[in-house]
RNA sequence: GGGACUGUGGGGUAGCUUGGUCCAUCCUUCGGGGUUCGGGACUCCGAAACGCCAGUUCAAAUCUGGCCAGUCCCA
């Protein structure tokens, strides 16, 4: 892999000034059964992190992935400044002192942090963290931002790197020690107001998870699972494959758990002084890793549009005497998407068109434009999407039909993610059906902890929570609780093994 | 945190047990030329590697130690 390499420029064909990925002619390895090597294969083939730096857990950003990630971060800043947040940027090292003012959360976390103990060639007074995420960064500024009533509610994000020191196996975007974070904080004046920022968090990722195509469970952790430090947590887990699901973002609500010991207090309009309540909202990288797994098939990746570095590939074919207006009705194709604002990248490297249709499949493009002589006498453009779509447009409803093709390339993306995302979660009524489980399990579960640990234990894995209201549960109501057999009080559940 | 294993051109590999026949094999990739171009072209020429640092030895890809990186299992 180069992942410095141009195209050749062809003719007067106008390359676009972008990096393309690299060929990749071998197979890759099978996606049901070596899902770990496929996964990386298609990680690297396609050019979307570079895991060669030799720091464990810290990759290389190419373009082609960083196109990818801005893209995603792009539907994050959408939908999250949609609901009211602004975005800041807070310091990237966090005095000790400050660290460790919220007992359970550093107790969480101390295991991961990394530390900056010396400056040039003196030790520090004042130990250093590099932030693993922004709470103790943030909270003492905010005890100063927020003094009144009128100053809630804070509602605040940013995008940042955060660094963790994970101790398993690293892999690109699930599991890294440098991570490009979304973290979204707010100081509320109540337990109800933050309460309600966490159903418009739902709300946000909700619309979020529509761009990229991509069903989930929004489950509530069970108390023994939740983030540190937090009153409450509710994340999103989305299943990979047999029993394995991947955790892709969070909510928490922290009530004044942080608020009391960084002394974040307002006046209320009775006069009153009181601790805000506060919550956040966390995604990472991780969504790209997800949007590969799920959606990413044999022949490598496949990008939901609003995603994808490049929406459309314009593919010239050449034929002996056609040159010149193959290449001119391919120009005139690209040059009028662009006018619209669609990602375009015109193929004009000497490669033949089928070796540039693996290759842009590989990449995961949704669709692809094909002119050869037949379409240039024509005017007209064969397009092939990425699922393996085919149909003849008349290049007189080019933006229209490329604006229509996406559209429904997207729905039938969702509709085939939807499909296996059903399948992936299976009701279970006796604890032996978890142990080797093929896939997730919807369990009943009372609520008592031991009784979620039997759970744990059986499937190997763990107890994720209980649906919130924008997951979809079984229709019927569980009798009866897994473990201990009660049917008062029951609810569904999910267990699973977390990747 | 404990244990096991692995590291050869950009990617994947052969060679390692039994040190020399290896200025390191094959596929792919990359650069240049020519003929091509409707699903991974052919051909000619060229480029590119023993993770790092020590040690043993006349001689190290091969043996030893440390480090770094990676993989797997266990907590």
């Amino acid at each position: 892999m180069n992942a410095c390499r141009r195209p050749t420029s062809r003719g007067t064909t106008d390359i676009p000034p972008a990096l393309p990925p690299p060929l990749g002619m071998a197979d890759l390895p099978n996606k049901r059964d070596a899902f770990i090597d496929w996964y990386l294969a298609v990680v690297e083939a396609a050019n979307l992190s570079d895991k060669r730096y030799g720091v464990k857990g810290m990759n290389v950003w190419p373009p082609y992935g960083l196109k990818a990630r801005r893209n995603l971060d792009r539907v994050l800043v959408r939908e999250i400044e949609a609901t009211g947040s602004e975005a800041v940027e807070f310091p990237a090292l966090i005095a000790a002192n400050e660290f460790a003012k919220e007992k359970e959360h550093i107790a969480g976390f101390d295991a991961q942090v990394y530390w900056v103990t010396r400056g040039g060639l003196s030790e520090l007074d004042v130990p250093l963290v590099l932030r693993p995420t922004s709470e103790t960064a943030m909270y003492p500024v905010f005890a100063l931002w927020v003094r009144s009533h009128k100053d809630l509610p804070l509602n605040v994000y940013q995008i940042v790197n955060t660094f963790r020191y994970e101790t398993k196996t690293t892999r690109p975007f699930v599991r890294v020690r440098e991570i490009h974070f979304f973290e979204e904080h707010t100081c509320q004046v109540d337990e109800p107001a933050a309460t309600e920022r966490v159903r418009s968090n739902l709300g946000a990722f909700g619309r979020m998870a529509v761009a990229f195509c991509l069903p989930y469970l929004s489950l509530r952790r069970p108390e023994w699972d939740k983030f540190a430090g937090a009153y409450y947590s509710i994340a999103f887990d989305i299943p990979v494959g047999g029993s394995r699901t991947l955790q892709i973002g969070s909510v928490h609500h922290y009530r004044e758990n942080f608020s009391g010991p960084y002394g974040i207090e307002y006046e209320a309009a009775d006069g009153s002084r009181r601790h805000v309540h506060q919550t956040t909202f966390g995604l990472s990288e991780r969504l790209l890793g997800a949007i590969v797994a799920v959606h990413g098939d044999q022949k490598g990746a496949v990008f939901p549009s609003q995603i994808a570095p490049y929406e459309v590939v314009v593919v010239p074919i050449p034929t002996a005497g056609a040159e010149d207006a193959v290449e001119r009705a391919s120009r005139e194709v690209s040059e009028r998407l662009k006018a619209v604002g669609r990602r375009v990248f015109l193929d004009g490297s000497d490669e033949r068109p089928g070796a540039k249709y693996y290759r842009w499949e590989l990449s995961g493009v949704p669709l692809r434009l094909e002119i050869g002589r037949r379409e240039a006498e024509a005017a007209t453009a064969t397009a092939a999407d990425r699922l393996g779509r085919k149909e003849r447009i008349a290049l007189v409803e080019l933006e229209a039909a490329v604006g229509r093709l996406l559209a429904a390339f997207d729905q039938e993306l969702t509709r085939r993610a939807e499909e296996r995302f059903r399948e992936a979660i299976v009701p279970a009524a006796a604890l032996g059906e978890l142990v080797g489980s093929e896939t997730a399990r919807w369990i009943g579960w009372c609520g008592v902890e031991s009784c979620g640990h039997e759970v744990e234990k059986a499937i190997d894995g763990a107890l994720l929570g209980t649906p919130e209201a924008d997951t979809v549960a079984p229709t019927e109501a569980p009798k009866a609780c897994i473990a201990c057999g009660r049917t008062d009080g029951v609810r569904w559940a999910v267990a699973a093994r977390p990747l």
